[in-house]
DNA sequence: GCCAACGTTGGC
DNA sequence: GCCAACGTTGGC
């Protein structure tokens, strides 16, 4: 190997996924998954971008309690995500086997959060105050997060006064 | 290219 | 269920 092909750095990555449909203990179950099912370009965008080794902050938003719930790790790049032809909610008659247009990396398992960070939790955290996630308005289902916001995220939150209070 | 209508996301 | 915000679609 040469200096051409230096592996490019860790990125991190905050998906959502609905509890219902797929939930950190789905994914404790199974080991790793694909991660079908994206219909948001720059959401795609973003995901053709993981590479394996990314960290991944996994999620569960359209619930009681939203909030980062597990961590979770890209352990293939992106292919063509089945779903968009097969049968089904997330078929896209616009895409072919020749001109895919969703694709989906795998994400293993990693742990899930004793404790999950809340979203409530994480907006009255400073440290945490820029994340795209609190973004008014942000609806991206798979978002870049940074060295920082990973390194508070992916560990279990500190215990709080009014910790159960939420 | 503009923009209104519509659909979806997702917190509350 | 409500609603804000945004993306997508399609007429023009």
């Amino acid at each position: 190997m040469s200096a051409m092909s230096a592996v490019s750095p860790r990125r991190y990555w905050l998906m959502k996924s609905e509890p219902g449909d797929y939930s950190i203990a789905d994914l404790a179950r199974d080991g790793s998954d694909l991660w079908t099912g994206v219909r948001n370009f720059q959401a795609r965008n973003f995901l053709r971008e993981a590479r394996p080794g990314d960290g991944v902050l996994f999620y569960h938003s359209s619930c009681a309690a939203p909030g980062v719930y597990g961590v979770a790790e890209v352990c293939e790049e992106a292919s063509p995500d089945p779903t968009q032809f097969a049968r089904g909610k997330y078929r896209d008659p616009r895409a072919t086997k020749e001109k895919p247009l969703w694709f989906c990396p795998r994400v293993r398992f990693v742990r899930e959060l004793r404790t999950p960070w809340l979203l409530a939790r994480i907006r009255r955290e400073p440290a945490l105050a820029g994340m795209t996630l609190l973004r008014r308005g942000n609806r991206l289902s798979v978002m870049p997060a940074t060295l920082a916001e990973w390194r508070i995220l992916s560990a279990e939150p500190p215990p709080s006064a009014d910790a159960g209070a939420e």
